[in-house]
RNA sequence: CGGGAUGUGGCGCAGUCUGGUAGCGCGUACGGUUCGGGACCGUAAGGUCGGAGGUUCAAAUCCUCUCAUCCCGACCA
């Protein structure tokens, strides 16, 4: 490709709007523009790099047997109704009417579409396994789109469906598809963990994330320093023996209320009363699809959302406002405790032990100490309710775990017989039994991935793109095009390469050397040869590794073997 | 949905407090000098000051409403 006829608007400044590395990258080198909120334009080169992803993607998901199918995305609510998942999907589920009045929405995944159609089309055990995938947009009307490519509206996903006779054959297709992911994402040049997770609204009884790992990641995972343990920090597993009775020997307190005037937060209490935090049971209040719940857990700790939700077997759950809070405990936020509430309570294991706690006394300005456990309230029922910390263990192994950040760039579920069972997707076994066919969904943030592969990959001066992701493995820079010779010299250069398969950008330009320079950095091609007057005089290039900035010259003569040798090296 | 901020040539911003000729840098076009790390000189084009209403002799500037964008929080594959 020609520089000068390509359409690659580069920026020189960082446009204000842009947060994170990746994001001001991709608008610089030219890749991606806004229209609005949340939705981007692909640029040549971006749309390039994306191209990439996806025919790495689409080779892995053919070599593991799934084949590619395009659903709409457009996608009628009697399905989501059907599902039961019209009404749980909350409003980023983008909802309008046809012209007739219907309802519809936009798909922000697929496992409805794609069951309807197994539900006609798949009637036998001899038909399955089955893996079918689409590379397809999806919209999710975020509440906050951030982070460019990174948390859009509309974004392209790759998303892959297994249906299988039973739990161990969809084991088996699980498999298949996490050792894909992990081929996927190696080839993609990527630094990645995949790790236990919950299962969200998809539902289902199993599931792994594929995080990249860096500093910019909305996920917080904890990994095991010693074994392979790694989870996202919202499924982690507290490891048992973190709470000790010992700690808490010693006779029971009388239970005494004191007043704490407008002190709320764990810190202003344990400030207050001069005690540790270890002390203090919080008190959070919970609005769930069935009934209000208080979750108690130590003062030093944090309550887990989707543990609670997933003891309580609900749908939904939701951290009650402060009027429900005034009306169930009888007293604004920061004063909620155990003592005489009425709704159910459960508490985190670490509050088992504790005694003489310090809690809020439903009552503005005052809390109680003392309080004790079977004397005082009653709890129904104990479970890890809370977040794992820095300080705790490995649930495996015991050993220290570390607290990193990730960027999701891919989901697998074994979603078990939730649709099918909703939507009676039934095959008939060897035996002429009805059965629910067992389902597993693979999702690939394709567009987020590119945005990681470069919050990975990049330096002061742009963006440095791991080979298999570059939109041009090589790029020329004739550095005076007004010169025969140089021109010349490039041009031959470009032919050879380009006729022996290589992807090469030539900058024909009539540019100061300065801004090749500078364009070339920022978009990151891997290999640049520069041709300059000069050296071209001994008959020689000179060759740079952006990856390395190591630069080296090399005959003229016989240079494009030199460099498609490179090239393959680094594809390799 | 709550809190905060910002909307001024294509991009980045000043001007707003204290009302009085709409500015700067980059980019763009043309001419010239330059030419291996975002050159220099000159000339030029380009602006409903987010929108509506109001106050005033006079509004980018003050007031009211509204829209959009961004940040923090809540929420969420």
């Amino acid at each position: 490709m020609r520089y000068s006829r390509l359409f690659l608007p580069t920026l020189r400044q960082v446009p204000s709007d842009a947060e994170i590395v990746s994001h001001q990258l991709m608008m610089r080198a030219g890749m991606i523009r806004k229209l609005t909120s949340g939705i981007y334009i692909h640029l040549p080169l971006g749309l390039c790099i994306i191209k990439k992803v996806e025919t790495i993607i689409r080779e892995e998901m053919e070599k593991a047997g799934a084949q590619e199918i395009l659903m709409p995305a457009m996608q009628p609510a009697e399905l989501w109704q059907e599902s039961g998942r019209w009404d749980i999907y909350g409003k980023e589920l983008l909802r309008f009417k046809d012209r007739h009045g219907r309802p519809y929405c936009l798909g922000p995944t697929h496992e409805e579409v794609i069951t309807d159609l197994v539900r006609r089309e798949v009637r036998s055990y001899r038909d399955m396994p089955l893996i079918l995938y689409q590379i397809q947009n999806k919209f999710r009307d975020e509440i906050r789109p951030r982070f460019g490519l990174m948390r859009g509206r509309e974004f392209a996903m790759k998303d892959a469906y297994s249906f299988d006779v039973d739990e161990e054959a969809a084991a088996k297709s699980y498999e298949k598809m996490f050792d894909a992911y992990n081929r996927i994402f190696e080839r993609c040049g990527l630094k990645f963990r995949a790790v236990e997770a919950d299962t969200g609204t998809i539902g289902g009884s199993f599931s792994h994330e594929f995080m990249v790992v860096a500093e910019t990641g909305e996920d917080a995972i904890v990994t095991c320093t010693k074994c392979g343990y790694a989870a996202n920090l919202e499924k982690a597993e507290v490891h048992p023996g973190y709470a000790r009775k010992e700690e808490y020997d010693g006779p029971d307190a009388p239970m005494t209320k004191v007043s704490t005037p407008n002190v709320r937060t764990v810190e202003e209490v344990t400030q207050f009363l001069s005690v540790h935090p270890g002390q203090l049971v919080k008190t959070i209040i919970f609005e769930t699809s069935s009934e209000p719940v208080a979750v108690l857990v130590r003062g030093d700790h944090e309550v887990n959302a989707a543990k609670v939700k997933n003891i309580l077997g609900v749908d939904n759950i939701e951290l009650a406002d402060e009027d429900t809070v005034l009306k169930l405990t009888g007293a604004p936020a920061g004063f909620a405790g155990p003592v005489g509430l009425s709704i159910k309570i459960i508490a985190d294991r670490a509050v088992e032990p504790m005694k003489n706690m310090v809690a809020g006394a439903n009552e503005r300005d005052f809390h109680l100490v003392g309080t004790n456990r079977g004397r005082d309230f009653e709890v129904s029922e104990f479970a890890d309710l809370r977040l794992v910390t820095s300080s705790d263990r490995c649930p495996r192994c015991g050993m220290a775990m570390e607290l990193k950040r990730g960027i999701e760039v891919g989901h697998v579920f074994r979603l078990g017989d939730k649709y099918s069972k909703a939507l009676s997707s039934v095959y008939v076994d060897q035996d002429g039994n009805e059965r629910y066919t067992i389902m597993g969904c693979y999702g690939i943030g394709v567009w987020r991935t590119v945005a990681a592969a470069i919050e990975q990959n990049h330096d002061k001066d742009g963006i440095i793109f791991p080979p298999p992701l570059a939109p041009y493995q090589v790029e020329i820079l004739p550095l005076q095009i007004q010169e025969g010779d140089v021109i010349a010299a490039a041009e031959t250069l470009y032919d050879q390469l380009s006729t022996q398969g290589a992807e090469v950008l030539l900058d024909d330009r009539d540019e100061r050397a300065g801004v090749k320079f500078k364009d070339a950095d920022l978009i990151g091609i891997p290999i640049r040869v520069t041709i300059g007057k000069k050296s071209l005089k001994n008959g020689e290039v000179e060759v740079r590794l952006r990856s390395t900035g190591r630069t080296e010259m090399i005959q003229r003569e016989g240079a494009d073997r030199v460099i498609l040798d490179m090239i393959r090296k680094q594809l390799s």
